[in-house]
This record gives C-alpha cells, sequence and structure tokens, in this order.
RNA sequence: GGGCGCUUAGCUCAGUUGGUUAGAGCACCGCCCUUACAAGGCGGGGGUCGGGGGUUCGAGUCCCUCAGCGCCCA
C-alpha cells in the first residue's frame, strides 16, 4: 500500500511517476529463475527503423502487442518481452549521408581521426566527403543512437511493459555474429551459394534487388513496331516498348500455337540496324494478342526476357551496366560497321538518350513502321526507388528458399494467425516463390559478409572456394581484417585475396530477430526458455518478408516454425480513409498525442481497434479513453472511500488473488452482481486467450460503465451504512471485488491509471497480479436466487434458452433477472423524475412495481436498495396488467408517483 | 486477371455456432449543481443492417449474384 486516494485524483504526472516506478522495481524484466519452458511467453516484438522518428502506427501496433504480454504476466507466466532496433539500410546511410555531408568509398582505409565536414547537414552545393566504410559506419551508429533513445523514451512513456535490459541492435555485435554464423552454417550445409545471374538492379541506389523488395507500377510506354527480316525475304514485325534494346537482341519469339509466325519458328532474322542474325523461337510466355504477337527477346529487358534466356538457353548481349548507361563495348555478334554504330549512338549513353537514338536510326532507316502507339504496363521498381529497374548479371549471394517451398507452406499452416485468413497471404507468397532469396546488397551499412577470396596470379578471383570466417572469430569485417593465413598486405595482390564487398540484405539480419534476441549459442540457457517463441507481433504489409523471411532462417537452422502464434496489426488511416503516411503530410506526433490525452487514453483507441484490421486515426476515440481512465479514479475513490478505512488486502489472503475477507453475510442483489462479473471475467479471459484485446477491452467498458451508473447507485447509501452496518459489509464487499476485478481487467489496456489506483489500496502491481478469477468465493447458504432450471424455456423451435450473463442487463438466468429488473426499476425511477424536470434526488411518495410473480419474488430483495437509491418514500409489487408476458425483467411496468414539489422547484 | 478483407444510426464501431422489438460510444435534443465524478449525471430522438435473389418456421448472421471501397499477388 502506497499512497491513499488524493482529494482530487488526476491523470496528469502518472506516466512520469510510474514509468520510473516500474524501472526501478523491475516489475517486467523477465525472470529467468523459472522451471520450464511452459512458464515462459517469448513475444518476437518488431524491431522499429531507427530511422528519424516514430509515427502514430507504432503507438497502435505496439500497444496491442503490449497489452497480450501484461494479460499473459498477470497470468502468471514470466513474460520475455525484449525490444531492439533496427539501424541497417537504405534509410540510415542516406540519414547519415546528409546529416554529416559525406560519402561512403570503400577504397579508402580507416582514418582514426576522421572528421565529417557537417553535423546537421550539408550547405548546399558543397561537395560531400568520401570517407571509407569503418568510418561511415561509424557515423551511422552516432546517429542511430540518438533516434534509439528517442524510442525508448516514448516508448517507456507509452507504457510498454518491455524488459529494456533484453534490447538489442540488428547492427550490434550480437546480431552481426548471429547472422554471419548463421549465413556459415548454410554455407557449410549448402543452403546458401554464390552465382553469377541476372538480378533486378536499382541504378540510383545502385544495388541488387530481391523479389520481395518489388514492387509494380503502371507507366507510359510506347509500342514501337520494327521490321525484322527473313532471310527468304519475307519480313517479321515485333512490338516492343524498349526499342534502345535492340543492339542486345537475341531472339524473337512467338506462341507455339500462334499460327502466323508457325513457318518463320527455326529460322533466322536479322535485327534492323545492326544486321545481327538472331533465331525464331516458340514459347508459351509469348503473348499473341500482345502487339504483333512476336515479341523481341533481350539480354535483359524484363523479367520474362530471363526466363527465355534461360529456358531456351540463349546467348548474353549485355548493354546497360549498372550505371544504368550503356556499355562501351558493343555486344557480341556485331559486323565492324554496327560496332561503329554501337560505339556512337549508344556507348555511354542514358537509357533515355538511347531510345531516341535508336528512333532516329530506324526511323533513318526505314525500319519503323508508323508511330510509336502509347501503352500503359506494368514495370518493376524497388519498393523504395523511382527509376525502374534494369536487370544486370553479377555474382550475389543466395539462401535457398524454392527447394522448401512444401516445407514452408507446411509450417505456415501450423502457426495460429490472429486473425486467421492472414496465413492466405503468406500462403500466396511462397506459392509464387520464383527464385531464391537473394540476400547480397551493394550497401555499406549491414552486417559484412565473413567472407574473403583468393586471387589467382593473374588477379581474378576464385569465386568456387570462398575463405571463410570461422565461428569463434565472429563478428568479423573481411574488408578491415584479412582472413586466416593471410595478412593485410595481401589484400588485393595476385596470389593474396579480396573481400566480398557486399552486405547482407537488412532482411537476412532481422529475420534473426528470435535468435538474436533470444541468446542463440550465446546463452544456451535463454535459449531454451525462449525459443520457438510464443508470438510474432507485426503489420500486415511485410508478411512477404519479414515473417517469411523469420520462417525461412528458423526452418533452415533449427527446423521448426520461430514462433506459435503470428498476430497482425492494421494500419492507420486517415479521415480520408488513406493510409497514413509521411509523404502525405498527414502524420500526428506521437508525443504530441500522449501528452494531450495520456498514454491510457491513447492506448485505450489503439487497443479498440479488432486485430488486424486498419483502423481511422480519430481523436474523438482518445477522448472517450480519457474520460474513462477519470471516472476508473473517481469511482475508485468512493468505493475505497465507502469501504471505510484501506486495508492492506493481499496480506489477508496471500499470494492468490487479492479479495477482501467474506462477510458474514451476502445480499441477493450483491450476490447477482458478483455472478454476473465471473460471466464478466469468463469472457474476457477467453478473448484474451483469442488475442482479441478490442473484444476484452469493449466487455470490461460496457460492464464497467453499468458499474458505475447502475449497480453503484443501487448500492450506494447501503455501503455508507443507511440499512445498517451489517448489510452494508455485504455491499462494500461487492464493491470491493467489483472494482478490484476490473482494475485488473483494465490494467492491460489501461497500465498506469490501474497501477494508481491499485496503489491506493493494494501491495505490489498490478501489472504482476493475479488475473481475476470467475469463481469467486461465497457462502453457499446465501447463494443467490436461481431459477435457472425452472427459467429454462422450451421455444416453438425445441431450442433451450442459453442461462446468459448479465454483462449487459439482458440476462436470462436468476441472478441476471434479478439485476437487470432492479436496474429496469431504477431506470423508470429516473425517468420519471427527467419527464418531470425535476433533480434525480427529488423524493417519491410511491412507486409500484407490476411484474411477474418470479420477477416479483426476486425484486422483494432489492426494494431496501431501490427506495434508497430513488429517494422512494413507499415501494409496493403487484400483479401484473398482463401476467402472461411479465417474466422479463423488461416486462416489468413501473408507476412513478412524485412528492408534491414547493418552492422555487415549482416554478420551474 | 487471381485472392483477401470491408459495407450496420450523421460519425467511429460491436453484433461468438441463424432465434424476442438490431446495440454502444461520440454528435444532437431535453433535464439535473446529486457530498466518487460538471472534464459529470440522467433521459430522449435517430437505422427497410450496400442492392437483388435464395435456403429456413425464422437471416445483420448461411448460400448465390451485383455494386462500391481498401489491400495483396500476377
Amino acid at each position: 500500500m502506497s499512497t491513499s486516494a488524493a482529494d482530487k485524483p488526476t491523470l496528469e504526472g502518472l506516466e512520469d511517476r510510474w514509468s520510473a516506478r516500474w524501472e526501478s522495481e523491475g516489475t517486467y524484466r523477465f525472470d529467468r529463475s523459472t522451471s520450464g519452458r511452459e512458464n515462459v511467453y517469448s513475444i518476437d516484438t518488431p524491431p522499429p527503423t531507427v530511422s528519424g522518428s516514430l509515427h502514430v502506427g507504432h503507438i497502435f501496433s505496439y500497444t496491442h502487442t503490449d497489452t497480450v504480454a501484461r494479460y499473459k504476466r498477470m497470468r502468471g507466466y514470466k513474460v520475455f518481452y525484449p525490444m531492439g532496433w533496427d539501424d541497417n539500410g537504405l534509410p540510415t546511410e542516406r540519414r547519415v549521408q546528409n546529416y554529416f555531408g559525406v560519402r561512403c568509398d570503400v577504397s579508402l582505409p580507416y582514418d582514426p581521426d576522421f572528421k565529417p565536414p557537417a553535423e546537421g547537414g550539408l550547405a548546399k552545393g558543397v561537395d560531400p566527403l568520401p570517407c571509407s566504410r569503418p568510418n561511415f559506419v561509424e557515423l551511422c551508429g552516432r546517429l542511430v543512437t540518438q533516434d534509439e533513445k528517442a524510442f525508448e523514451a516514448l516508448f517507456r512513456q507509452l507504457g510498454l511493459s518491455v524488459d529494456w535490459e533484453q534490447h538489442y541492435t540488428t547492427i550490434g555485435d550480437t546480431a552481426r555474429r548471429a547472422s554471419q554464423r548463421a549465413f556459415l552454417r548454410l554455407v557449410a550445409r549448402g543452403e546458401a551459394y554464390s552465382a553469377e545471374a541476372p538480378t533486378l538492379w536499382d541504378v540510383d541506389f545502385r544495388t541488387a534487388v530481391a523479389q520481395a523488395e518489388l514492387e509494380d507500377r503502371e507507366r507510359d510506354g510506347a509500342y514501337h513496331r520494327i521490321v525484322f527480316h527473313g532471310h527468304d525475304g519475307r519480313d517479321l514485325l515485333i512490338d516492343t516498348t524498349r526499342p534502345e534494346l535492340l543492339a542486345a537482341c537475341v531472339a524473337v519469339v512467338a506462341h507455339p500455337d500462334d499460327g502466323r509466325y508457325a513457318s518463320l519458328v527455326g529460322t533466322t532474322v536479322k535485327t534492323p540496324v545492326f544486321g545481327v542474325d538472331v533465331p525464331v523461337l516458340a514459347h508459351p510466355l509469348a503473348q499473341p494478342d500482345k502487339g504483333t504477337g512476336a515479341a523481341m527477346v533481350c539480354t535483359f529487358g524484363d523479367v520474362t526476357d530471363v526466363t527465355w534466356w534461360r529456358e531456351l538457353s540463349l546467348p548474353v548481349r549485355s548493354v546497360i551496366g549498372r550505371d544504368g548507361r550503356f556499355v562501351s563495348t558493343p555486344p557480341t555478334g556485331m559486323s565492324a560497321p554496327a560496332e561503329d554504330i554501337y560505339a556512337s549512338s549508344f556507348a555511354g549513353r542514358s537509357v533515355n538518350q538511347a531510345q531516341k537514338a535508336a528512333v532516329e536510326l530506324l526511323r533513318a532507316a526505314g525500319e519503323l513502321v508508323g508511330d510509336p502507339k502509347p501503352t500503359r504496363h506494368a514495370v518493376k521498381f524497388y519498393e523504395k526507388g523511382d527509376r525502374p529497374l534494369e536487370i544486370v548479371t553479377s555474382r550475389q549471394w543466395f539462401f535457398r528458399t524454392v527447394s522448401h517451398r512444401e516445407e514452408l507452406a507446411s509450417l505456415g499452416r501450423q502457426l495460429d494467425w490472429h486473425p486467421p485468413y492472414m496465413a492466405a497471404r503468406f500462403a500466396h507468397w511462397v506459392d509464387g516463390l520464383q527464385g531464391d532469396w537473394l540476400v547480397s546488397r551493394q550497401r555499406f551499412f549491414g552486417v559484412p559478409f565473413p567472407v574473403w577470396y583468393r586471387l589467382g596470379l593473374d588477379g581474378s578471383p576464385d569465386y568456387d572456394n570462398p575463405l571463410l570466417a570461422g565461428e569463434a572469430d565472429l563478428p568479423v569485417d573481411p574488408t578491415t581484417q584479412a582472413p586466416e593465413g593471410f595478412s593485410e598486405s595481401d589484400r588485393g595482390r595476385p596470389g593474396g585475396f579480396v573481400a566480398d564487398p557486399d552486405v547482407m540484405d537488412t532482411w537476412a539480419t532481422s529475420s534473426l530477430t528470435p535468435q538474436i534476441a533470444g541468446g542463440w549459442v550465446d546463452d544456451p540457457e535463454l535459449f531454451g526458455l525462449v525459443f520457438p517463441m510464443d508470438l510474432r507481433p507485426q503489420a500486415h504489409d511485410i508478411i512477404r518478408t519479414w515473417l517469411f523471411s523469420t520462417v525461412v532462417r528458423s526452418y533452415l537452422e533449427h527446423g521448426t516454425l520461430p514462433w506459435r502464434n503470428a498476430a497482425i496489426s492494421g494500419w492507420i488511416l486517415d479521415p480520408d480513409r488513406k493510409k497514413m503516411s509521411k509523404s502525405k503530410g498527414n502524420v500526428v506526433t506521437p508525443a504530441d498525442l500522449l501528452d494531450r490525452y495520456g498514454s491510457d487514453a491513447v492506448r485505450y483507441w489503439a487497443a479498440s481497434a479488432r486485430p488486424g484490421t486498419d483502423t481511422t486515426f480519430d481523436e474523438a476515440q482518445m477522448k472517450i479513453g480519457r474520460r474513462l481512465a477519470i471516472k476508473l479514479l473517481n469511482v475508485s475513490r468512493f468505493v475505497l472511500g465507502a469501504s471505510g478505512p484501506p486495508t492492506p488486502e493481499s496480506a489477508t489472503t496471500g499470494p492468490a488473488e487479492p479479495l477482501p475477507p467474506l462477510p458474514a453475510a451476502l445480499e441477493a442483489l450483491d450476490s447477482a452482481f458478483l455472478e454476473s462479473l465471473e460471466g464478466l471475467v469468463a469472457d474476457v479471459t477467453s478473448a484474451f486467450e483469442g488475442y482479441d484485446y478490442a473484444r476484452a477491452l469493449e466487455r470490461t467498458e460496457a460492464f464497467f460503465w453499468g458499474f458505475c451508473d447502475d449497480y453503484v447507485e443501487l448500492v450506494k447509501n447501503r455501503a455508507y451504512g443507511a440499512l445498517g452496518e451489517s448489510r452494508a459489509a455485504s455491499a462494500r464487499y461487492a464493491l470491493r471485488v467489483g472494482l478490484s476485478t476490473l482494475v485488473r481487467l483494465f490494467a492491460p489496456v489501461m497500465p498506469f491509471v490501474t497501477e494508481e489506483v491499485w496503489s491506493w489500496w493494494q501491495e505490489g502491481s498490478v501489472h504482476v497480479a493475479q488475473w481475476p478469477s470467475d469463481d469467486l468465493p461465497r457462502h453457499p447458504a446465501v447463494a443467490p436466487p436461481s431459477l435457472t432450471a425452472e427459467s429454462a424455456q422450451v421455444t416453438a423451435g425445441g431450442s433451450v434458452e442459453p442461462n446468459g450473463t448479465a454483462t449487459n442487463g439482458t440476462a436470462t438466468n436468476g441472478a441476471g433477472r434479478l439485476l437487470a429488473g432492479a436496474i429496469r426499476v431504477l431506470a423508470e425511477i429516473r425517468k420519471a423524475k427527467t419527464d418531470a424536470g425535476v433533480s434525480l434526488r427529488a423524493p417519491v411518495d410511491k412507486v409500484t412495481v407490476r411484474a411477474g410473480q418470479e420477477i416479483a419474488e426476486m425484486l422483494e430483495a432489492a426494494l431496501d436498495d431501490l427506495c434508497q437509491a430513488g429517494a422512494v418514500t413507499k415501494m409496493s409489487l403487484a400483479a401484473p396488467d398482463d401476467p402472461a408476458g411479465a417474466s422479463s425483467p423488461d416486462a416489468v411496468v413501473v408507476e412513478v408517483v412524485l412528492s408534491p414539489v414547493e418552492g422555487v422547484a415549482a416554478d420551474r
């Protein structure tokens, strides 16, 4: 017991006070001194990308996870809830370049005294200063550390019950060691391999792009109809949107069933302008209804070209380099004059320039038929890029996925998805896998491959026999460390070695978050307690990336699912139902929201959203949450105030449920209330068990308002002692149990106000208190009137009415009907007073309640309370006008005779 | 083109295997300074559950179909 209820309780300052207390008392610290895995609940929470600022979406989805964590903690689990920061990748690199005014140059050596030219942004027109990769990575580290602090402060203010001692970063030593170790093991098992392969390439970012990072976008283009010449004098027309790739043409394809070209298949035709002989081939991917039905196959115009190249065993004639410009060396198969044309019109040109040149050349040669015909077509983009991707051939590392398709699909089916329909996203993605997972990225701020290549005496790398780091030496940076048996002076020399220049895909690291956070290899005891984890919460837009890749890694390394449950959250939409995003400028600052409404109120809004559904950003909901929190303060003050001096109840009941001692006798109305409370607890518990925090909250909230407006009003005067001490004790007991239960049911959603209220009369934190029981202790002798058996009615269809609970006043069992009946009578008295325009405290001369016999018998028990609550002098029960239909509380008829009003009140 | 989700009061949303007269909050209207709460309380009006068809004694709920919105994949 800390403090008692303040005179005028407020929500102000609760966040600071309680988050500091939780930290100092280690309330959420993971306690590994437990008997086994079955007592642990572990969460693989998303490490936010540390790229400047948090947005409302973070508050939203992390709150969902936190409600689950808090629920599980109260259920007695040791909750493992670490937080990580995802620092790697492009966003950080770009920010570092801009913020410090630097440019990474891998050829430079590390400079321990390097000072960045700027701090906070480089002046316009000043060139960025080149620096080495290690220096660049250092600067990345400086910037993300600042952001991590700001993020952590906000998450603490939001009240996430994270164990901050368990935090990790995806670029830290632990993560690098785990990533490199996992990579080495995959290489050893043949699940990782390097290969020279056509790769989608972003010219601006200068990096390879994986299938999962692709995005189709509709773009304007134009079909250019070009004439190819057959040897027998027959011409062949093809339509292409990329005439600039004519020099890269290696074949022409048509559909096998396309009669127009059947006679040409097997022959060769000459490309216009360059006069190169290319075969005409049949392939089912050629679309007869697209253009002329014949397509030009180039190295490589799009992903279909890659398929044709592979399946038809075509040669390679690359023309576009990694800088997006045409290479200087002309492709094979050209005559000398053709090479001259290439050199003068294409070499060094950009794609756009080359297209203009191609069109001019074709037109001049009379090989272009008509004008280009505008069209819109889907073009592949890097999701973060804004220039169409090119396809280049390069050496990259891959993890095998396609050969495990069946197993991965099966794992997806074994996972418990919340909501279940999200499983289809995963299944479709696995089904549509086109190739293995490309993990090489030509970036700097990431986990390097722990790999070197021997240089032959001619200076060429031996890619087939890579030099691998030893597990004991991890993490390593091959660009600054030499492989075993070599010294730094051998770097880059014939007979020496060269480092793999790339870093791993961000997902290749973040797909290991369960292993990184769980202490894989480094801390076997911890890993045994938390892995496979219980829950992966995340948004639905990264099912194909983060969720999928984590399943892949867990499968390849451990042969299991990484977790048992996946809880998928939706997005925040602005009032126009558009996704909120920075670029649209409709983002609200989370810190500002938390300050204005209080964390509990913002969490209330977040937790009101059904799992998996997109949700409107709605400050009105936060106001409601704030009102609810204030109400909780006030009603607590009443319940505890009316119950006499607070006593530390956990002391009297031990470590079990913190309840007050049973009174000598329990009134029927109080007992009925407790029964409805049990129904609520059962309902809320099952909602949480199904990860449906929104339903849990909705039920608790509805019950809570009924508790305040009706039950509390009914028994208020009795609790104050108006009907004697022994009858007061019964009311006080029920009020206290009600409050204690409701506070605990609210605790996962509104941690601050519930902790505040709890501290007024309980020992210890509510967040480690026992979850409420749906089977409260009671005296058998004074059990509530239970008409369950008699009231079960057989309806026309032969079904039996369920014995409902009284959570919304529509109960059909005995206790529920007593409560509902009493509430109905009270409401009718209020209505009479409201209709008369008098105060609710105005006295009532006489109330006559007409009810069926069953209801009437039950209501006897509530008459005294009703008289008190309604200021009624005389209340009597009478037979109903329609005895047949009077068995329901709703059919009760209440006649109210108000006392004559006098004085000022009468003039109104 | 394939798949998934959504459509219920002016707004945001509940509505569990089909079962009385479809609910809540906000907003709106009216009343009440009541010693837990005026940042409050009490009461009231408001919906042919997107359209159409079907199954059933009975459909917001199940089936078919159409429309609109959103997302994922190709």
